[in-house]
DNA sequence: ACCGGGATTTAACTTACATCA
DNA sequence: GTTGATGTAAGTTAAATCCCG
């Protein structure tokens, strides 16, 4: 499985071991007390020139061709089996930093959606308070009121939105995307977006979409596969019954 | 300052798989 | 379709090095 024209790992072992003792280049970067250590059997790691070329080369492509990781070799003097075995392991230690980076960018996502949910959820606690509040003083002028081109009923709500808690879901609800919730969700609503990075407009529009459903799953881990899963919009609400609600409000 | 031992890093290897002539 | 050569990813090994008590 070596390449063509190379040699026996011993021998190059041996080979390397005589370059790089004879010229103490292996270790010219060190310490004096690290090279304390050094045996006549330290004789592995590159120097500090050479791994220089070979991430210089590793940045202007990951994958090298034969004619290039010949000339590398030669250049550095190394055998090209060993470049080729120092590019395998960079692009193997890449990727696992790679994943480092990637996996840490989503958490802070995550972690500043799943704020930002918190907030917005103590948001809607308190708004459904102040409509309670609200009820309790209608009822006290008693009568049915009119709002919205729409008769209220003794307890203060419309049809729409009785028929919106049948399903036990919270009588009061909004949707964000199509009122931009201003003057309700106020200061955190359009930095909803712009601190979410990484994810196209219709996953933001499934996010958008959970924190206003109220539930759990944004901050579930076990979840997070749902952000592709198009049943999350079937947990909305009836949007049109926001509408007269929300002329009610404003 | 030195030492011992566990943790980490890294060059080299093995294996399985894909591609191509 | 089969075979052999070649290259890569993923996982492993072993030696060097780091780090801490």
């Amino acid at each position: 499985m070596f390449d063509a024209g190379e040699f026996s790992p011993s021998s190059s072992a041996a080979a390397i071991s005589a370059e790089c003792f004879s010229s103490n280049s292996c270790f010219s970067s060190l310490s004096s007390s690290k090279k304390k250590k050094i045996t006549s059997k330290n004789t592995r790691r590159f120097s500090d020139e050479q791994i220089k070329s070979l991430e210089t080369m590793f940045e202007t492509e990951t994958k090298l061709e034969p004619r290039k990781k010949l000339q590398l070799a030669r250049e550095l003097g190394l055998q090209p089996r060993q470049v080729a075995i120092w590019f395998q392991n960079k692009r193997a230690r890449y990727k696992s930093k790679q994943l480092e980076r990637d996996y840490s960018t989503l958490k802070s996502n995550y972690d500043n959606l799943a704020s930002q949910y918190e907030s917005l959820k103590k948001e809607k606690q308190s708004l459904l308070i102040q409509l309670q509040k609200l009820n309790g003083l209608m009822q006290k002028e008693g009568g049915s009121k009119y709002c919205c081109g729409q008769e209220i009923d003794s307890i203060g709500l419309s049809e729409a939105t009785k028929n919106n808690e049948m399903d036990g879901r919270p009588s009061l609800s909004f949707d964000l995307s199509e009122h931009g919730a201003k003057g309700v969700i106020s200061d955190d609503d359009s930095s909803i977006k712009a601190d979410y990075l990484g994810l196209d407009e219709d996953a933001d529009r499934h996010l958008l979409k959970m924190v206003e459903a109220g539930d759990s799953s944004l901050t579930s881990p076990e979840n997070w596969g749902s952000l592709d899963d198009d049943g999350l919009l079937d947990q909305q609400p009836n949007s049109t019954s926001y509408d007269q609600w929300w002329d009610f409000w404003s």
